[in-house]
DNA sequence: GTCTATAACCGGATAGAC
DNA sequence: GTCTATCCGGTTATAGAC
């Protein structure tokens, strides 16, 4: 009667927890990994009886494989400034920044893909890697683009890409490493920022020094 | 009788057999993890019983701990160019072309040290950390030092770092996934080549156009 | 030092009452 | 849909003969 559809409520439940159940094993496999994380750890994070995590999920592989499913979109919408911008230094500016965010503020996601790809990648061999193929080609096609335009440096854009992934997921993926680089704490929001504009520079400037009033090169072989 | 030292034997195969067994371990635990690599599966990559890996690593866990300093040794081995050399551009060229190179003649050892990391990192925090800290803040020393001597742009060492490692070790950490991007095939000796020069080229210019013929700057705020 | 057999334990999955 | 109790397969580690 509190509902019109009765069925809503229980949709919405269910709705509610196979989200929290995700979420929590986004966690658990991130920390653990598939093998270490138990799905016994990954109903207690997520407040549940172990049968009922069972339940809604009859697996362990494929809760596994839903969390990374969720991570690929993450991926992908990261990137959706490729598709409202064409001018390559905002493109660049803000897709790093981006991923750099999210590699703080959801660390866990970065950590799972970075876990699955390593190991032996199952599950993204079988059912992701088509569409990411798909999604990198659309990308790497965009820099390539900007490279014959002359509005990019003639650098292979694949390896770009590489290296983009690579440097912003590291703070995420090796998040303990830079915390004990940083005296045992997690980098703060000024130290955020710090790392989103190193990054940002190494990308458009590189490491050398500029000679901005020499025009002519003076460093010998 | 045909040796001076009895003992010496059994030294020798003492230590054929521990090195058999890291460097099946390292293989296993690349490819399945701390918990999804299993002793039976490293003493049969070693070619022993398993009873044998037990004998002399009494726990799984020394193993491991046992595989990853090992991991640590060969990050400072390739670190030597900042001892024999004190130009940037030349450290800069040598330390990625050996990393990367590393990276694809001994992938499980990046793969063992980036689940270490991304885990909880037990091993790195209780035996690991004090000598890798140590280290690194030599390494990072000596950038300071040259972008304090206007050799090297003014970039937080510190994150130009993070970004030779993840950039570098990014080729055996996610080798699975390029390997997906190059049609299923590893990379061969030539798109190595081609890797290394992308990443130097990062490094030491960026992905911008440069303006060869423009002494004065040509990019507006 | 090597190997077979086994102990002791743990985790994924399910049965079945509610 | 939820939860308790339980099964069953697999894993680390060891005992003890050779």
């Amino acid at each position: 009667m509190s509902s019109a559809k009765p069925e809503s409520k229980k949709a919405q439940v269910r709705a509610e927890n196979t989200r929290r159940i995700i979420s929590a094993a986004e966690k658990v496999f991130a920390e653990k990994g598939f093998s270490g994380g138990t799905t016994q750890e990954i109903a207690d994070a997520a407040g549940l009886p172990k049968a009922n995590v069972h339940y809604y999920f009859p697996t362990k592989e494929g809760l596994y494989a839903r969390v990374l499913d969720d991570i690929l979109e993450e991926w992908k919408s990261d990137a959706e400034i490729f598709d409202t911008s064409d001018d390559p230094e905002v493109v660049f500016r803000a897709y790093i920044r981006r991923k750099i965010e999210h590699s703080f503020t959801r660390p866990y996601a970065s950590k799972v893909w970075a876990m699955e790809i390593i190991g032996r990648g199952h599950v993204f061999e079988d059912q992701l890697k088509a569409s990411f193929l798909k999604w990198n080609r659309k990308k790497v096609s965009q820099l390539r683009k900007w490279i014959e335009q002359g509005r990019l440096a003639p650098v292979d854009p694949q390896h770009v890409m590489y290296a983009i992934w690579a440097t912003t997921q590291h703070y995420a993926d090796f998040e303990h490493q830079i915390r004990a680089v940083n005296n045992g704490k997690p980098l703060s929001r000024a130290q955020t920022e710090k790392a989103i504009e190193s990054v940002i520079q190494l990308f458009l400037q590189g490491v050398m020094p500029r000679q901005e009033s020499a025009p002519i090169r003076s460093w010998p072989e």
